[in-house]
DNA sequence: TTGTCGTTTGTCAGTGGCTGTCACTAGCCT
DNA sequence: AGGCTAGTGACAGCCACTGACAAACGACAA
């Protein structure tokens, strides 16, 4: 956080800072345009670090791996979606808070990425993702993370420790499992658009309870 | 599938055959035995080969990896499970099946490890895993491959197309996020034993439900 | 027993991700 | 202007992993 104060947060980058930032976002759009078109194993750091003419060693500087590049985007996403929860009314039930701050994102997603890329690229990155191993299990963990703050964040927010009442862990579990099969359904299905993941998204959302119910075999599905 | 017929499933091993497993079953131990001391990240495929006095590229003609070796035992838990799932009656519903499965998993799982490894030792591995990121990441993303089966499982027994029907996948991932809080829960606390995960599984289950309800500031609590 | 055959294994060489070190350059500050 | 420091490139090295080939070894039959 480089403004913890109050109002003015830009006095003045400095030509440094701004050197740096150009750097960065030139490794991660190169990253992410190498990836996209020949694929994540058959990228090497050193093709990313040629096409903006850095040394490797410079990329390992910006970025921890392979993989934080090929996340950061989606990370970017996540922070927004928190964000986005952490403005919900205080009143809302908890679910329900999910629920809005989700749907909030995605209407609101160009704001938080299209500054550093096309809303199109990372969509098509999202995909990827999905469709590549390493990059899955990495995201996976990485959500793992973020649910684990989510959670506290919702308890705080009822009252309760995280730690002795185990429901805010497991309603967050819950709707990120939710979540997850949104994301693969949307990434294997045929309509990439960002209307089409929000719809699923909703769509899926009050599913879980029919799922949830024992009897599958009166009436159902989509 | 070596015996895919009826009865005599071990006509006789041969000599090579018994040679094979005992050195993949020596790497296994070898390898866990020497995660679980100095840590996973500190322990080369070398020392492992060494350990057992074969060399580096036999290692890797038994195990596609150090992530393969490090989750192998896991794996045959997850196994345990899957098939004790498909025994269970069909006439029960979903979510009580998969209730029942665990359970009845966590109760006889030294028949499905004890051959290999001590459980002992698989329980260390199992706190291992949650406390490395790059094996927690490959853990969540087997597991994703596993809830994938299970909901193809589920939805033949129910006669659903898990394709058009959205709620076998929501089931099954929501009971695998309780089952993964649950995990975590037991491997953060202090009681390591087979009967707290069996005890806290059963009733993180039974939580499930009030985590869902709107209101969590009327009674509540582990 | 001996010879042949196919499998298992070791050795060697190489690739790619990632890290430590060190010297150099270029912003920044007084 | 000149010193301080952050950013960088060049180089060397570790470790996970793979392909290729030859040697060792078990299986089986003559």
């Amino acid at each position: 956080m480089e403004t913890a104060g109050t109002a003015e947060a830009v006095p003045r980058p400095g030509l440094r800072e701004r050197k740096k930032r150009r750097t960065r976002d030139a490794l991660l759009r190169a990253a992410l345009e190498l990836f996209t078109t020949q694929g994540y194993e058959r990228t090497t750091v050193d093709e990313i670090a040629e096409a903006v003419d850095v040394s490797q060693r410079t990329f390992f500087r910006y970025f921890a791996g392979k993989e934080e590049v090929a996340l950061a985007v989606q990370e970017m996403v996540e922070e927004h979606f928190v964000r986005s929860l952490r403005g919900r009314p205080p009143g809302e039930a908890p679910l329900e808070a999910l629920r809005r701050a989700v749907l909030d994102g995605w209407d609101t997603i160009n704001e938080a990425v299209a500054s550093v890329v096309p809303v199109e690229l990372y969509l098509r990155m999202f995909r990827l993702i999905e469709s590549t191993p390493v990059l899955l299990a990495a995201h996976l963990r990485r959500s793992a993370e973020t649910e684990e703050e989510i959670a506290r964040l919702l308890a705080a927010r009822e009252g309760l420790d995280v730690d002795t009442d185990p429901r805010p862990r497991l309603a967050v579990a819950v709707f990120g499992a939710v979540m997850r099969v949104t994301g693969r359904q949307w990434s294997t299905g045929e309509d990439f658009s960002l209307e089409a993941i929000r719809a699923l998204t909703a769509a899926y959302l009050d599913q879980v309870g029919p799922a949830l119910t024992g009897n599958w075999r009166t009436s159902g599905g989509s």
